[in-house]
DNA sequence: TTGTATGCGTTATCAT
DNA sequence: ATGATAACGCATACAA
């Protein structure tokens, strides 16, 4: 801040002028060897460092990429952060973070004051209305995550592979009655995963699928969903996400009701902390950090169209099978 | 990004210069009603944004800040990034955010080439030798979490008092003989959560403790611990933090050792997953949030030294009891 | 009260 | 290969 060092420092300490110092600073420029050499010790030796803002204000790119997330306690949303945060950094650019506090509103406002002082923008999980997308869309280059609207890039999960996934370890249990907590209504994800509950559910002979309703996609709403899980009769509950998995686990050891035995209990992510617990949550993984870095890549190629695109990179999803799920005990 | 609105185009719109413009969107600046209004009328309907790097190229002054913490997936961090990520909006700022994946090298490099673009840094459990903070410290603001060098502006928990009430809350339960799993001999923290242990134990008489060694910070570090803490004999163990205590308990659960009957087990800092699991981990809370949040008050307090300095907030931590500690089973 | 001119640090253009 | 000059979008000193 203070001891700023600028081109014209590093010009006048080196003999040169401020052009020919910008140029033996930018790699691709053609500037004699030796002058190059001499320069770039000057500007070591001043602790020179360029200022990133002055040069976006001429080239037009600031290298700096922004992330607007739900929730930052949410460990889902931490390791889709890490990812961005981690591919950003090799890329060269910095990334803006800003916590919406699951708010559609701030979303909104947090978006348009990142706007202007970012190259692009990372929506996840946009909790914003199609019509909140659609006006920021063309004024903002953008990449979202979880959710799909017009021709924005987008990167998801396979939510019907995941339910598929989901759904088939518990039947290949014997489970013949599974409940299933669902996340917000409004949730676009939640849609997708109940969609494809009712596209696998005819292909498994026999199956009753019981819907819960619609819970907080966190610890409380899975305590909540619990007690509605037992009422129904299933003999297994699959959770919208990890965190109400690890709700109804907990509700379910306060009531004595054993896990995998009188009830299999499986989430959704794979969320660091599912392994934290005991009995271990089975879920279905989610790779969450190469998601973050698969939004960087896929936002890159919308800001640098010059290089080579990227191809889409495939987001494989996993069954992981823990302690909480096991086949029925029989009556 | 496309559609820059620029001051000189709402001005033109409206009929007047680009200063007037400037100065009718600033607040405190002589304009007169009516041309003030009537601009900022069209910058709306033009949906002017102003230029931040712009801005901050002339008043010396970016209005963001960045934030440097080691790793954003563990729970600690998070929240601490979420009380400086909400208190920042508030204040006007945006932030930055730095995973350093608990590199020292790389910590400095973030905060290198951060420094250009904010007008202060927050360094959260600063990795980096003494002698690297010295050297950005003149280079730029910053405020540290969770360390304190020179005259360096700190937000720290009170690391003494945490261990008081961790000790008298199991010597209260009758512990003797209590085991301290220490997180890496490195960490700031951990040296000054030892000296409080030195501090404490003569005063609680008969009080023995067991230092286990150093672990690493995390799940893992707890389940090493969690032999060595049996082999000790102690009826208790305290964690460095609640992550090394939740691989206590798991791993303690693995062998089949009752929580507490066996042994009772504590964590520090009560992060938002040791509720999670069963039994509970009682632990001593710390304010994640609001060291975040003071963090950030601090740090503008040093940008804008005009303003009212905020007294300093006191970080009160507070024991929380819950399943994971009991009287020791007499034997 | 408002307009003109200048500069922030950098890169791009056009000379040389 | 290098230097002079202009321009990015904005805020401010100064003039009117």
């Amino acid at each position: 801040m203070a001891g700023s060092i600028t081109v014209r420092d590093v010009a006048k300490a080196a003999g040169v002028s401020a052009s020919t110092v910008s140029r033996a600073l930018a790699a691709n420029s053609v500037v004699a060897a030796e002058t190059r050499e001499r320069i770039i010790n000057v500007a070591r030796q001043l602790g020179y460092r360029p200022n990133h803002a002055a040069r976006g204000l001429i080239t037009g790119r600031t290298h700096n990429i922004g992330l607007v997330i739900p929730d930052l306690e949410n460990p889902y949303f931490a390791s889709v952060t890490k990812g961005v945060q981690s591919r950003a950094l090799t890329e060269g650019y910095s990334v803006f973070i800003a916590d919406s506090d699951e708010d559609a509103r701030a979303e909104l406002e947090l978006v348009r004051k990142l706007s202007k002082q970012v190259d692009g923008l990372i929506l996840c999980s946009a909790r914003m209305s199609d019509a909140d997308i659609a006006s920021v869309a063309d004024d903002t280059t953008m990449v979202l995550i979880n959710r799909e609207w017009g021709d924005l890039t987008s990167v998801v999960v396979d939510d019907s592979e995941i339910i598929r996934q989901a759904l088939e370890h518990l039947y290949a249990l014997g489970h013949r009655h599974i409940a299933y907590a669902g996340g917000p209504s409004t949730s676009w994800s939640n849609r997708k995963r109940w969609a494809g509950i009712e596209a696998v559910q005819p292909k498994l002979e026999g199956l009753t699928i019981s819907p819960l309703g619609s819970f907080a996609p966190v610890f409380g709403g899975g305590q909540s969903a619990a007690d509605v899980a037992v009422a129904s009769g299933a003999t297994a509950v699959l959770a919208y996400n990890d965190l109400m998995g690890l709700g109804i686990l907990a509700r379910l050891a306060t009531r004595g009701i054993d896990v995998p035995g009188d009830m299999s209990v499986m989430g959704i992510d794979d969320v660091n902390v599912a392994t934290l617990v005991s009995p271990g949550l089975t879920t279905v993984r989610s790779p969450l950090t190469k998601i973050g870095r698969s939004a960087v890549n896929a936002l890159i190629d919308l800001i640098e169209p010059t290089d080579r695109h990227n191809s889409i990179e495939d987001l494989p999803v996993q069954l992981v099978v823990r302690q909480s799920t096991s086949v029925p005990r029989s009556r």
